[in-house]
DNA sequence: CATGAATGAGCATTCATTCAT
DNA sequence: TATGAATGAATGCTCATTCAT
């Protein structure tokens, strides 16, 4: 249920400093990752900080005692989350003993898996709302993301082993189509995500046309 | 306008029914394509009716009287739009004298001169402010988009123009890879809509990979 | 009693335009009247539009409806509140068949009726929430006041009626001086406000030290 | 500091209690100092503790340490101000050897340096956050210093200098004059502190109408 | 048809205050 | 002594919605 009314019996806590025998991460990082999830779910106007609080099992007052205010705290959870997301791309991308369509696979099961809106237009969504520096750092946070598979497409056309378009176009192309994990429909092609990453690598990597080439996996 | 207290002295338009000039489309019509394209461009809960109300030049209330509220307008905006996108796809896809790469050429340009966010993504984002049925008639008549193409890709398989994959993935892959306009940096790319259009389209065709295949254009 | 917990059964209007039967004077008077008590007599922070609309009893957002925001409706109040001011000075200092030592006396008495915190003080406590233009404007509509003693004092120099002293700073002295109506103790004093602002006025016209002078009531 | 989202990198003072540097007043009295400062110029509400806090450089927090709340913090804050007001007004007039003229002249100068908000304009505003008790205190040492006027004048009119007004009126009446360094406008008199009390005493006690006296200085 | 005037619910934000460390 | 981390209550403001005109 996601009504406020129901008055669930909660335990109150008490304002003051919390014993801090709680070995779980602390709230700073609870907070952002509770953020980074509900925002990228639902964007950033329908998430209020009363939500989010209450999922940490907080006030809102204590957000605002570790974020200076919701735009703030959006652009952290953002950009925590691209650093996240960075990390991992570029731990997958750097397996350079696997071939490049082999890598993709990996990755695309990867965000498949990782469910979110996209990201283009929650940011159009908050933008209004946001600072032109904050705009500013979530783009190069995202940026940074894009530079490993535009890196990785540069390699390839060196190589030989893919055609020679433009690398970013590339990467912003699949990184749209990765977008299809958060389809609803996804569901019912009935694949594993498994499955889906490999076909929409497939796709990504032979086009739908029938040609002369021989399925790669 | 509503607000008494704004200082602009925008001449009063006097109540009673205006007199309907044929130009001007009914009242019905102008709210509905301005609440499109401001839900489309911004998501639903970004856009107030005080908004639209502006942009359209009558008050809150006056939508109240062509629109039951908010989720409602939204659903008639949406799916009417969705209903023009239709018949505009159906339009190019019948041509069936022209090659099907040429006519989705064709598509993705117009695509692509229609900015707007990702409709997915837009609709997780109202999804909590609409009813069960709402949601249901949007996901409707997306759908009817899709089957244009579904049926489209289908043809072609069966002509033995397009490799044997799902259909409907497709029709969701391209149409994922169509939101590439809506990216910022689609104007990083340095080439008009048409190029871009012909770009996207030929990987969606022919993939990245280096193969035996000749650009088709 | 001010506590909001009080749940006192006052008939909650409900929403939507009232019937418009009652003659008294528009809301919009009526909370500029109420805000420029409130405002006079506690400051700036100190009063809420919670409070302003209770008195009113409307809601808050009712005054929303009306004024753009708290600093603009201080500003209007303020201001609303100046102008009457001075047409009420005005009046009695036109009367020029009258003394001016005369005039002086009955200016005093109705200041010193109508209780209200130092101007100047309010203004300082209030500044960092108002907008230069605010600020301008309010000040601008105090000067006016100022400027009807100025005249007066300038054409009782040039009468050779009073000493030559700078007429700006007479206002103002007499001005503060005036303030007295404020102070608690000025009950004290045991006189009528029409006695206070007699016993007031000579000293401003005489002075504290014995002289030659014969007081001129 | 307290929030932790402040960007600023001041050096974090480690817990526990600082050395003591012989030079800086205890803590205690700073927090005094620095809450009369702010409170005077700006009144109660608009003054938060982390404020206070922020321009000592503790946290709030430590401000609960020394104070057991804000209104008690503003009581003490004020009669410690007052007291120290008073001190240094009974130093000036007690110098009976000097004309009481003179010693006036002096006491304005003193004040006139010193800018603060109308006192009673002050505790009108704050007055709701008091305790009856609080509210007491201050007017007490209020008094205090009134009653230096008081007897200064009474004597006055003993000697035979002065004429037979009642003091406390008069002692209020100077002081309500002497809040005319605080106007703004108090600059564009052109003169210096000095001259300005001097013509102010000079008004005091000559009053504005012409007559046979010879001013004094 | 359309407006003007209102409401109630909610949101972001701030503040005084508390308490374990 | 002083801090870090929290709370609850309040505030300014916006928004969808209502209803008499």
């Amino acid at each position: 249920m996601n009504t406020p009314h129901s008055k669930d019996q909660e335990p109150k806590r008490s304002p003051g400093r919390p014993k801090r025998l709680e070995q779980d991460a602390p709230m700073n990082e609870l907070i952002l990752q509770t953020a980074s999830r509900l925002f990228m779910e639902y964007g950033y106007e329908p998430v209020s900080l009363q939500q989010i609080a209450k999922v940490c099992g907080v006030t809102k007052a204590s957000i605002y005692y570790h974020f200076i205010n919701k735009s703030q705290l959006f652009t952290a959870a953002v950009t925590s989350m691209m650093g996240m997301a960075r990390s991992s791309s570029l731990r997958i991308m750097q397996q350079e003993d696997l071939p490049l369509y082999d890598r993709l696979v990996t990755l695309a099961e990867v965000k498949l898996r990782f469910p979110h809106g996209d990201f283009e237009t929650i940011m159009r969504e908050a933008g209004g709302s946001l600072s032109q520096d904050q705009r500013e750092e979530i783009r190069l946070s995202e940026e940074k993301i894009h530079d490993i598979l535009v890196d990785a497409f540069r390699t390839g056309i060196d190589k030989g082993e893919i055609r020679h378009v433009q690398p970013l176009l590339m990467a912003h192309t699949l990184a749209s189509m990765l977008m299809l994990g958060n389809r609803e429909i996804s569901k019912d092609f009935g694949t594993s995500p498994a499955d889906l990453a490999r076909e929409i690598i497939d796709m990504f990597w032979n086009g739908v046309s029938v040609g002369a080439k021989v399925s790669q996996s």
